[in-house]
RNA sequence: GGCCCGGUAGUUCAGCUGGUUAGAACGCUAGCCUGUCACGCUAGAGGUCGACGGUUCGAGCCCGUUCCGGGUCGCCA
């Protein structure tokens, strides 16, 4: 039989007691972290989610309670009063190290068996384990750190966006489905069977809606569903921090982005992000990182050598360029010792796995440098070529000769393996808009355009006049937020014009009809007086996941889904009865 | 859907060229122990080697299928 709380009450949290509470009679409740039995001592460590204190029992203890305190086992819930005093021993390793509980009452609350797993930051248990005992792994320190962090967050969040006169309002999550873009997680109806609901892969077009009816400012931390393949970045149920603004252009929007990346910085962490943050626009960031997301804290920019041997005798190098591609490449200073030929064959699989053809490179390590292609070069090609990059002697120069499409987000990902093997990625915080998206991208297995963003982003006025004739030159009023070369956030000025808004539907290859059966109820409303507005959604698991220094967006959330959007713990998706199908009109389907 | 990695005690792992009774550490249980904090000492319990099938005199190990988990490409307007 378990102890109650009957005329206790907690007083302070563990980690909180220091060499100041001397003296003071406290409760502290928690779970037992580790027993320590002497013999005639016993000591025991209670946590809860401040931290660790603790507790002490010797021959001063009533017998009863020594007694008591011998049944403890790790995570036995208990509650402790007694007076803190100074230790015998300091353990300096943590923050209540000076101090001790010398216990007069002890409550075994709730006996616990041994857990599978240690609840411990040392512990290295599969993370399918900890996922199945979700409860047991948010036990663990860091995970409370981590969620604690996040509460941070969120109310940093509404802090400013109140300060700036945002209004927080709630948007439905039963939606109508619209499916362009991602797959549309569907809710089957009860009172109209065949007929579904779609939960929100984001609050857009209400939004939009919100900005027609003069709200003006709106903002909220909304959850939103995505029904496509996980990542360690990406899962199907996700919160965004969307905002919207009315009567105001892209300037006004990315100052109130970076306000709130400045304040939230400074406000949770204590780090400062001086502004205005760096812009760079889409064509910059592919022609120098080879990635839409270029993570900036560190150089081994892309270097173009198509001039230099777009007549080479090497076809490897001279055939591309003469069909419309290039030939670029990265120099990784200093590497040569770390990139040995066994890491560059490695390289090699890398860019094959990701489609490029090969990889030509050149390791300079004595004083003539070994090239994987010396031999088809001719005369001081190979000198130009190193001399035009600015390789070294101790360097390595990795080269990739495809159309564009190929090269240049290859040397992107190659870059970034480069530096991961190499660890000169440098431990801060690097904001970068990037700006001028294309609007269109021509899809080669469709073999025609298709839109980059939703189709209510504008385009830049002076693109307008290519929207029919050349569709590749028109770029959108979008803008990115990446941190660290993770993309944070997506925004854009929205079409609020029913001319231009039904010429970009056409240019989607929307037939009137579609569009009207779609976004009837947007476009309608647009014909009733609506004011330029635009926004962005931020993505807050990837943001708290950058701030904790966490490797997975699920050492964030609380209960996250694995790869095959399933969660272990509840062991959902699960089949339901067939009481509950006929009623929503759903007839079992057997696969086969 | 493709490719790569992993699954052996409660946990983390080792396990040779296929060879007798599958090991270690931590954890757990019991006993001893008055200043520990990864307490210490002694003893003990603990295994469907993910599952199924095959090859073999013999499979944790080789082959096939499959399940589970991770990473990644496609996908994510």
């Amino acid at each position: 039989m378990n102890d109650t709380l009957q005329g206790i009450k907690r007083t302070d949290y563990c980690g909180t007691l220091r060499e100041t509470d001397i003296g003071r009679e406290v409760t502290v409740c928690g779970w037992v972290q580790r027993q320590r039995d002497l013999g005639g001592l016993i000591f025991v460590d209670l946590r809860d989610r401040t931290g660790l204190l603790q507790l002490a029992f010797d021959d001063n203890t009533d017998r009863a309670v020594f007694e008591k305190a011998g049944e403890l086992r790790s995570e036995f819930v208990a509650a402790a009063r007694g007076v803190i005093r100074r230790r015998a021993a300091v353990n300096k390793d943590i923050p209540t190290g000076l101090v001790e509980v010398e216990v007069t009452e002890l409550r075994i609350l709730s006996r616990a068996q041994t857990p599978p797993f240690e609840i411990s930051d040392d512990c290295n248990a599969r993370e399918e384990l900890r996922l199945k005992y979700r409860y047991l792994d948010l036990r663990r320190p860091k995970l409370q750190q981590n969620l604690m962090l996040r509460h941070r967050v969120v109310k940093a969040t509404r802090d400013y966006f109140d300060s700036k006169g945002f209004l927080e309002i709630e948007t439905p999550v039963l939606i109508k489905s619209t499916p362009e873009g991602a797959r549309d997680y569907l809710v089957p109806s009860r009172l109209h069977h065949g007929e579904f609901y779609a939960l929100p892969q984001s609050p857009q077009i209400y939004k939009q809606l919100l900005m027609v009816s003069g709200y003006d400012r709106y903002m909220q931390i909304a959850r939103c569903f995505r029904d496509e393949d996980l990542r360690a970045d990406r899962q199907p149920e996700f919160t965004q921090i969307d905002c919207e603004l009315s009567f105001v252009d892209m300037e006004e929007i990315l100052e109130i982005g970076e306000g709130f990346v400045q304040y939230l910085f400074k406000e949770t962490l204590g780090v400062d992000v001086p502004l205005p943050l760096p812009r760079i626009t889409y064509t910059d960031a592919m022609n120098r990182f080879g990635s839409d997301k270029p993570d900036t804290r560190f150089g081994m920019e892309i270097c173009d050598v198509s001039e230099l041997v777009k007549d080479s005798a090497f076809s490897v190098f001279s055939s591309p360029i003469k069909e419309g591609g290039s030939v670029r490449g990265i120099v990784a200073k200093d590497a040569a010792k770390t990139l040995t030929r066994k890491e560059i064959d490695k390289l090699t699989e890398y860019v094959r796995g990701i489609g490029a053809k090969g990889l030509a490179w050149v390791r300079w390590v004595e004083e003539k440098p070994a090239c994987s292609f010396g031999k088809f070069m001719a005369e001081g090609e190979l000198e130009a070529i190193l001399s035009h990059m600015g390789a070294q002697q101790g360097d390595v120069v990795l080269l990739v000769a495809d159309k564009d499409k190929v090269v240049l987000p290859t040397l992107g990902a190659l870059r970034l393996e480069v530096a991961r093997k190499l660890s000169i990625i440098p431990d801060q915080y690097n904001f970068l808009w990037v700006t001028e998206f294309p609007f269109f991208e021509w899809d080669e297995d469709a073999n025609t355009w298709v839109a980059m963003h939703h189709p209510f982003t504008a385009p830049m006025d002076e693109c307008i006049q290519y929207l029919d004739s050349d569709k590749g030159k028109v770029r959108a009023k979008a803008y990115d937020l990446v941190l660290n070369g993770v993309e944070l956030s997506s925004g854009s000025i929205r079409i609020t014009d029913p001319t231009l808004q039904a010429r970009m539907f056409a240019a989607l290859g929307l037939s009137d009809e579609e569009a009207a059966r779609k976004f009837g109820f947007l476009t309608g409303a647009f014909q009733y007086g609506a004011p330029p507005h635009g926004g962005f959604g931020i993505g807050l698991d990837r943001l708290v996941m950058l701030m904790a220094g966490a490797d997975s967006i699920r050492e964030v959330i609380a209960f996250p889904k694995v790869q095959n959007a399933s969660e272990l713990m509840s062991e959902c998706p699960s089949p339901v009865d067939e009481v509950q199908l006929r009623e929503l009109g759903i007839q079992t389907i057997t696969e086969e």
